[in-house]
RNA sequence: GGCGCGGUAGCCAAGUGGUAAGGCCGAGCUCUGCAAAAGCUCUAUGCGACGGUUCGAUUCCGUCCCGCGCCUCCA
């Protein structure tokens, strides 16, 4: 079964190309937008994110690990992070450091595979001017008086293609755009002249018969992509507000430079909703990870919750949604547990990457969700596959305990789910609590149940809860 | 105004031209001194409204209502 995902320049599934196995060094080349790096990313940002690590997994289960080559940039250097930086009256560089570290490990705690390369805008500037110089050789862009350099959106027939936007179109609704240096409303900027007001000392040499300054947002996603994955990638991805005018641009720039298609394919995810409307940093409406998880929700059920709804669809988002991410992941546990045990296997098989891939053909795992995950990526599919315990149509499905083993292992890698986190975080139990903890115990083992719940009334006034097993017992900060 | 997406149970959410996955919540049961946890079972004659096509529509077509997004800050 192919690996089918929405293109949304066709408008339709289409099939992901498969890299050429008689060819080792043929990879499969993806590049994801990532982060402005100038305050904490929300959680809407890691929806994006976290639909292109299931991409990302699900690749890498298609066509082998070392089949992908995957690229996510950095963009520190834009309006924004000059504006933060000049706001806290510090080095751009210093801002930017801080909240990729932040953003690093926000996607650890999230379980997201690193990407292979991850470039910075800063960090290739000279490719960006290399090409805006071609541009200009060309004739797709041009010097504006006060030495920028703009983009001429008339000399790329294409234009819109992507978002279906027709200039005259862009001509009429933009009357706000800075039209001061352009040559037509639509243009857009691929090197911004230094601005001494604004800027502090951030700036560049720039392309030849341009005044020093820095990058336009677009061309350093061209650059790099080309940089990293070469002139045609196979696969472009980022949320549907990149769409235009972000993706449009790149493709004008790289087109015009390069004279060869840009992207094979092009995927959008949509946004996350709160209270019915976008969370954005603008309106102020959002959440990052740790107000999340200070109010004391796990990473794992964050990411549930931001999966369990279709990658193309919006999603609103709740606290409910997470309350309910909680309970259906301690249900995803105990179904693991029994698994690994009926398997005779460890945590550890259960999450030995290596491993799983190994087996990525074999035929006990083409059931419990993959295919839905394999169809244009549907998480909530998958999700509901995988808690029904139902095979899908394959055939040839191997329902003993090593087969289950390796089915829920597979699916359950294949959503970056981690079931078993450390648990080296949890709060140490007070001697005290402990003490009355073991008399309970020995009241109850007694049968003295009247000392025993008074015990336990005392133990939950301190604010814990006494979980009793058979063999022993447990204890837990109150919730 | 232009372009696009969606409306499925109390909440969230898949899916299909042939009679509604799953999760949460709730209820019942099993287990347990009692709790908790866990397991099992139950929970939409119904898929925004009205028309049309069809043997048959939640699924296709049309009209309408409601919600959301993009149209040079945005994942």
């Amino acid at each position: 079964m192919a690996l089918r995902l929405f293109d949304s320049m066709q408008r339709e599934l289409r099939e992901l190309r498969r890299p050429d196995s008689a060819k080792p060094e043929d990879l499969f080349t993806f590049y994801n937008c990532g982060p402005t790096v100038y305050a904490p990313a929300h959680i809407g940002n890691f929806r994006t994110f976290l639909v292109n690590d299931v991409l990302r997994r699900v690749l890498e289960l298609e066509f082998g690990a070392d089949r992908i080559k995957h690229v996510r940039n950095l963009t520190d250097v834009d309006d924004r992070t000059i504006a933060q930086a000049q706001k806290e009256g510090r080095p751009l560089a210093e801002i930017t450091r801080k909240w990729t570290e932040i953003f690093h490990l926000d996607c650890a705690s999230l379980n997201c595979l690193p990407p292979h390369v991850e470039p910075t805008a800063t960090g290739h500037i000279r490719e960006q001017v290399n090409m805006i110089e071609v541009l200009m050789e060309k004739g797709n862009a041009y010097r504006a008086p006060d030495g920028s350099v703009y983009f001429k959106v008339s000399s790329f027939a294409d234009y819109g293609r992507l978002s279906r936007i027709k200039e005259r179109e862009l001509k009429v609704t933009n009357t706000l755009a800075d039209a001061d240096h352009k040559d037509d409303l639509s243009d857009f900027a691929l090197w911004k002249a230094y601005k001494p007001t604004e800027d502090g000392d951030v700036k560049w040499t720039g392309p030849c018969g341009a005044e020093p300054g820095r990058p336009g947002w677009h061309i350093e996603c061209s650059a790099m992509s080309k940089k990293h994955l070469g002139d045609t990638i196979d696969l472009h991805t980022g949320g549907v507000d990149l769409l235009f005018p972000h993706h449009e641009n790149e493709i004008a720039q790289s087109q015009c430079c390069n004279g060869t298609t840009f992207a094979r394919h092009w995927y959008h995810s949509e946004h996350l909703l709160v209270n019915g409307t976008t969370m954005s940093k603008s309106k102020g409406n959002f959440f990052t990870l740790s107000d999340l998880t200070s109010k004391g929700y796990s990473p794992m059920a964050i990411r549930l919750a931001l999966l369990s709804g279709h990658p193309r669809k919006q999603l609103n988002f709740t606290l409910d949604s997470l309350h309910a991410a909680e309970s259906a992941l301690r249900k995803l546990q105990s179904l693991a547990d029994r698994t690994i045990a009926a398997a005779g296997k460890t945590t550890a098989d259960f999450y030995n990457t290596a491993e799983i891939l190994r087996h990525r053909s074999a035929p006990e795992l083409a059931s419990r969700g993959l295919s839905s995950l394999r169809e244009d990526l549907n998480t909530p599919g998958a999700l509901g596959e995988l808690f029904s315990e139902r095979a899908t149509s394959d055939s040839g499905r191997d329902d003993s305990p090593i087969g289950e083993f390796r089915s829920l292992a597979r699916i359950i890698h294949a959503l970056g789910l981690n079931l078993h986190p450390a648990t080296a975080a949890t709060a140490e139990v007070p001697a005290s609590i402990k003490q009355l903890a073991e008399q309970r115990w020995a009241a109850k083992a007694a049968r003295d149940f009247k000392a025993a719940d008074a015990l336990r009334a005392e133990i939950s006034a301190a604010g814990w809860s006494m979980l009793d097993r058979k063999d022993g017992f447990t204890l837990e900060p109150k919730k």
